[in-house]
DNA sequence: AAGCCAACCTGGACGC
DNA sequence: TGCGTCCAGGTTGGCT
């Protein structure tokens, strides 16, 4: 479910409701995600404020007074607030409560996701952290694109591979590929470096629009942000999903290939 | 040692 | 209606 656009869409809407607000109870169900829950941890956080969230790649960062919780969505996790009393969606495995009756619920039916707790310094020193590339948001995208330039792996590998950037997904690395007039099984080294500047340049311009449309939910019982909503960028698709159509740019007959054991969409017309 | 690939899970869509 | 098959927005560990 969620690339970049959306965990920063999550992000920013639970940041207005939530922050400096002190959790009053948990309720963890001891479930096996990536990493799992640990109920016992999550207990610690009781009576602390939540001081920030912050995002990096794909995960989030909430930062209590004396400890961190780093969520990660996989595929299929969502973050949501709800009253209390609300119904519980299925494949609920945290609740937090706050004060002020306001609850944040991470649900996550297939189970990629991660939900952990661990003070600050042990957090900064994670795994999954420490070997994060470049955030497309922030950070240098050309940089990161040349110094991966002799890589002999197609290039949607090398966009998806968060230790060169930290954030794209199968979504947004096709529709950047579109915008740069790129195939996405194309080896890397065979990419001149004089067309990197452009991807780069596609890459930040289609991670910008979709957040700047809340994300891409691409059908019921996708991504949501924290109050439930849907994203509307998946009407902006180029490609994504979009085999069989025409391509808006040039009529062509854009195609699914299955590769890497994911499908990888392009115009045969207008990418080279 | 870089680069594939199966594995981890559940659920929805589709074909018969 | 029901059952089987395929596919899904991610990451990782093990293999070559």
């Amino acid at each position: 479910m969620p690339e970049l656009p959306e965990v920063e869409t999550v992000r920013r809407s639970l940041i207005p409701r939530l922050v400096g607000r002190r959790v009053a109870s948990v309720w963890a169900r001891p479930i096996k995600l990536r990493e799992g829950i640990v109920p016992s941890e999550w207990q610690r956080l009781v009576g602390m404020e939540l001081l920030t969230i912050e995002r990096t790649g794909k995960f989030l960062i909430a930062r209590f007074e004396r400890a961190s919780a780093l969520f990660h969505l996989g595929m299929s996790g969502r973050m949501t607030l709800a009253q209390p009393d609300n119904e519980l969606a299925p494949h609920t495995h945290l609740r937090l409560g706050f004060d002020g009756d306001l609850e944040l619920r991470f649900a996550d039916p297939r189970r990629f996701g991660a939900a952990i707790v661990r003070s600050p310094a042990t957090l900064a020193r994670h795994r999954s952290l420490q070997a994060l590339g470049v955030d497309p948001l922030t950070g240098d995208v050309e940089a990161a694109l040349l110094a991966s330039a002799r890589s002999r792996s197609p290039i949607r590998s090398v966009l998806l591979d968060q230790r060169v950037l930290a954030g794209l997904g199968n979504i947004y690395a096709n529709e950047a590929l579109h915008r740069a007039g790129i195939r996405p099984l194309r080896q890397m080294r065979t990419v001149g470096r004089v067309r990197l500047p452009a991807l780069a340049a596609a890459i930040r311009q289609v991670l910008t629009q979709a957040l700047e449309a809340g994300g891409t939910t691409l059908r019921d019982g996708g991504f949501v942000d924290a109050s439930g909503k849907d994203g509307a960028f998946a009407v902006q698709l180029a490609v994504y999903g979009r085999d069989g159509q025409a391509c808006e740019e040039c009529g062509a007959t854009i195609v699914r290939q299955m590769a890497t054991g994911r499908s990888a969409y392009f115009c045969p017309r207008c990418q080279r």
